[in-house]
DNA sequence: CTTTTGATAAATGTATACAAACTTTGGCTT
DNA sequence: AAGCCAAAGTTTGTATACATTTATCAAAAG
């Protein structure tokens, strides 16, 4: 693996679980020596890092990690609702009904995974990506899937902030589990609806979870 | 200006013309020394390109300027459809009406323009890249607007292939105008739709275009 | 006391040298 | 003659040294 890569896929890590929090500054020379590489392939990773949109230059602070505000997660959810709406429509023509039909076994037994402590809820977690991951298989088009991956990066972030509210996994299994159904029946139209529904539900959710983290942060 | 974004701006000018035709490879040293920067820089330049889609690593033959196939045409409608509708209907809920009635009126005059020569097509062009701009500007949801950014880029590269056909142009003058007057009149699903519409023949027209490009290829 | 300017220090940007990987070519063996 | 191995050369990847810009601090002037 090349020292670039590492350097990316650390800094990336880092960033997206909160370790490198909004707003802290990076500077080359320390964060070269903490991830052991030197400073021409982390500027490499930086430099791609802007390009994702998860650290921008700051004038006068040098490079720093992009914040999330409320206004970033509606504006989040502006991208992320077309492309995703798009992204069923697509699957429902394309997809191997086989992977799906076998999505929607296990997403019909989520529940018993989200109660199932931290171990279960990283299985829920884990069923998503795969989910993500065969619908991106099935649209096969390379620029929506390079737009998805982008925006599920940001997306990741943040998740971090609305955590485990179990009550509102369970809706959002019975939400993905008809987007799921929709496909398999090859149905785009409904797909993309039933999509609608659940990126509205989980943008209130988002807000709401953010709004109250505000607070809490505020109290604290 | 930097030599890294000097280089980045170069290439890219050079892969969107076409002077860097598809497939070309692309030696670090060799287009160093061509555009007068060092490797450090180029190799930055080249790095965010790769992020673009416009290289690619080719196993053995190291970057190549990527492909533009048929097929590739298809899959860029498939994202830009739902990103330029989305803009479309945000723009319509949002944007500045003053600026967009003005960019109607030009839009009714564009047939003018269309019929003026090299001058009058280039300023038809720019026509539309203030339209986009405005729409940008309407939009505020900086995430839409990057990746409107980048489907542009790759736009460009298309319409070099479907260049300068009047008769087109003229048709997507008329199409662009019901968007924009929908936008003014501050109607998202007219906006939408005419935006549907708008894409569909746009990429009815790129597709035939390259057909017969592919053709005359062929022959010549 | 505040503001501005200059100097110093620290950080980013660039160039180059060095290392490692990969490709290609030539020779040898089967 | 064909295929494979080895060696050399080319190319990419990394480290470091050097240059340039920018920020901060101090001192002096208004």
């Amino acid at each position: 693996m090349r020292a670039s890569d590492k350097a990316y896929q650390a800094l990336l890590d880092d960033i997206v679980d909160g370790t490198l929090a909004p707003g802290t500054a990076l500077a080359e020379v320390e964060q070269a020596e903490r991830l052991g590489v030197s400073r021409t392939p982390l500027r490499e990773a930086l430099s791609q890092l802007r390009k994702d949109g998860l650290i921008q230059q700051t004038r006068g602070r040098g490079l720093t990690v992009t914040d999330v505000s409320l206004d970033d997660i509606v504006e989040l959810y502006e991208l992320r609702q077309p492309l995703e709406q798009q992204a069923a429509k697509l699957a429902a023509n394309r997809g191997d009904i086989q992977v799906f039909a076998q999505l929607a076994e296990e997403f019909q037994n989520a529940d018993r995974l989200i109660e199932g402590g931290d171990a279960g809820i990283k299985a829920y977690y884990n069923l998503n990506e795969r989910l993500d991951k065969a619908i991106e298989e099935a649209i096969s088009s390379a620029y929506l899937v390079s737009a998805l991956k982008s925006l599920h990066l940001h997306l990741a972030r943040i998740r971090r902030l609305s955590r485990r509210d179990p009550q509102r996994l369970k809706a959002a299994a019975i939400e993905t589990l008809v987007i799921i159904e929709a496909i398999v029946d090859r149905n785009p139209e409904l797909a993309a609806s039933a999509t609608q529904v659940h990126m509205q539900q989980s943008l209130r959710n988002a807000l709401e979870a953010a709004r109250s983290r505000e607070v809490t942060q505020r109290v604290s």
